[in-house]
DNA sequence: TGATGGCTCTGCAACGATGCAGACATCATG
DNA sequence: CATGATGTCTGCATCGTTGCAGAGCCATCA
């Protein structure tokens, strides 16, 4: 099983091992007799460089960890997409591993058995893990921190403005004349922080209309699944003065609200609006179509992996904050007539 | 950046570098006072062990490469999701490359400059990369192929029975009474043996039922996208005698054909009742909700690894031809009532 | 002719860990 | 007391590669 080595090469081209290195990384200044006199071997013996090896005596891997809550979930499978695809643009290929929402598992990547030492950097989506347990464990892999957690400047960190685009999302259900626009998915607990600045927008955007929010139109839910939104869909149609548009944190809980509306014989948007968030590619597909926020998935990637080689690189001062732009992407959801504001 | 090796802790400690390894790894009998003064100063530097050098010593690295078409294709998706489940429990960790479905970055993986060596397997879900191409090379990696290609028994190989598959769901149709059904992905191409497989299937069920095909209602589709079914299932209302039924080759194609054939106004099931297959989890809540043929992924994946592992571990002979079991899901998108048979 | 420089090519050491064989001390046994 | 067994601990070699310093050799030039 084992392949020939540099050892074998040089024993059988008569050659020092040094110069079929040399050859095969055409380092150094080999004459054209000698070069094909090597060459001629490691195409017989068909030679492989070890790359362990290598990266054992270049002290790096050329592979970037990436870690994610759960690659199945479109948003992070659509995410991991752009980061492979980046990091092949730079010389790196890419190791993915799931957490699953499991505080324990972010944890281990920073232990003492973690295989992070064999990765040259760490894109991590974090959920439950905090700065400072990032910071105490004193791992030595540069890390770059995905989504929105607050962290409290000590990585380096790419996102959009959640509080923007979850006010950008709401205003445009108010422009339409929606006067009681719920919310679905907050988390007003400790590893909330996302959700929690997507109510602040939501909050904003009925500040700026001079309108009061009916709290109880905001309904929290524990994951960001299909099943969670259609459920939390169902309570808000059981409400006396049920909601005629809503805001949901991300695409997956509005197609579970889309599926429960029309199960309870809702039109949409006629009866009630739907607006998602992330632009997964579902929802272009979906019945209706779904209006959405869209973040610029290639540039999240893009970003993390460059601040991610850079840290690597050791040229990183201060850990960047970088926001990455999102637009709203109006379909068939909300795009039904504007009903008359009162 | 570097952290400390064992011979820093050695050195520290005052003991052998072995002794530290001794300790770090509980191998050898070091007595208790010993030990506890070795753990002291590992903690005290907070040692990491060196994965890479440890790799190069046992020549196995824990890691695995899957390699997939798309990430972002549903399917593939959860299907990576299973991998690194089962590849988790089993101690390796994954490494995930996409190809685009580019049969030169298929090749790349075989190639002289291949970071395959890095790894100690791979699981390949191949589109056009030929049995024999996979042979020729000598490549030194344990392979695993995915999905349906028909290799000619030289590599180990786990999919679903693809012709059964097809029938299930083309006889579920005719059995629903349906007798003018669609079908929707076929690649009459060298790269498309899967597609033939499923059209092997379709034409199956017909004969079992005593019926001819109408070769006008397989349309072929370059790949099995979202978009790619719309467009067939419009050509389809088009005709003069337009499908009541249709099978589309995997979930994607038929979401695509729903959104088609409700855009034109068509009832689903009443008028074309639609079957797709993979069962990813976004037909469960579309609308219609989607009927399918569920392949096991769970269990692709833990064969597929266990399989590789095995062939890592050299103790496999002859390369086995796993089938895995699939089943019929029916939901609303084929549920509606029975026409009477003619 | 001898010094100089450039071009090839080589051997040694090292990356950080583990396998192996054996050293040493201690203890029990005949 | 000699012997062997046992329990700890150590040093050397090694995995396959690359960095470094330098050894030859030839041509050039003064």
């Amino acid at each position: 099983m084992a392949g020939p080595t540099l050892r074998d090469v040089a024993k059988r081209a008569n050659v020092s091992i040094r110069t079929v290195s040399n050859v095969v990384n055409g380092y150094a200044p080999v004459s054209d007799e000698l070069r094909a006199r090597v060459q001629a071997v490691l195409d017989e013996l068909d030679y492989r460089p070890n790359l362990i090896a290598r990266n054992l005596k270049q002290g790096r891997t050329g592979m970037i960890a990436l870690v994610v809550p759960e690659l199945d979930v479109p948003y992070f499978a659509e995410l991991a997409r752009e980061v492979i695809t980046a990091a092949r643009t730079r010389g790196y290929v890419v190791m993915i591993d799931q957490t699953d929402g499991d505080g324990d598992r972010e944890r281990e990547l920073l232990g003492r058995d973690s295989r992070a030492t064999m990765f040259d950097g760490l894109v991590l989506s974090p959920l439950s893990v905090t700065a400072e347990e990032l910071r105490g464990r004193g791992n030595r892999v540069p890390i770059v921190l995905l989504g929105e957690h607050i962290f409290n400047g000590s990585f380096p960190h790419v996102a959009i403005d959640n509080v923007a685009a979850a006010r950008d999302a709401t205003e445009h259900l108010l422009r339409l004349g929606r006067r009681r626009v719920a919310a679905i998915g907050d988390q007003p607990y400790a590893t909330g922080e996302t959700a929690q600045l997507r109510t602040a927008g939501y909050r904003q955007a009925h500040a700026r209309h001079g309108l009061e929010v009916d709290e109880a139109l905001i309904v929290p839910t524990t994951h960001f699944h299909r099943r969670l939104g259609a459920e939390a869909m169902e309570r808000l149609l059981a409400m006396p003065d049920p909601p005629d548009a809503v805001f949901c944190y991300n695409d997956l809980l509005a197609l579970g609200a889309i599926r429960a509306l029309i199960r309870a014989g809702r039109r949409i948007p006629e009866d009630v609006a739907v607006v998602g968030l992330d632009d997964i590619e579902e929802g272009q597909y979906s019945t209706p179509s779904l209006t959405t926020v869209a973040p610029d998935k290639g540039e999240i990637a893009r970003r993390a992996v460059d601040t991610l080689l850079e840290s690597i690189r050791g040229e990183m001062g201060a850990p960047p904050e970088i926001v990455v732009p999102h637009r709203l992407i109006v379909r068939e959801s909300s795009a039904g007539e504007v009903r008359p504001s009162i």
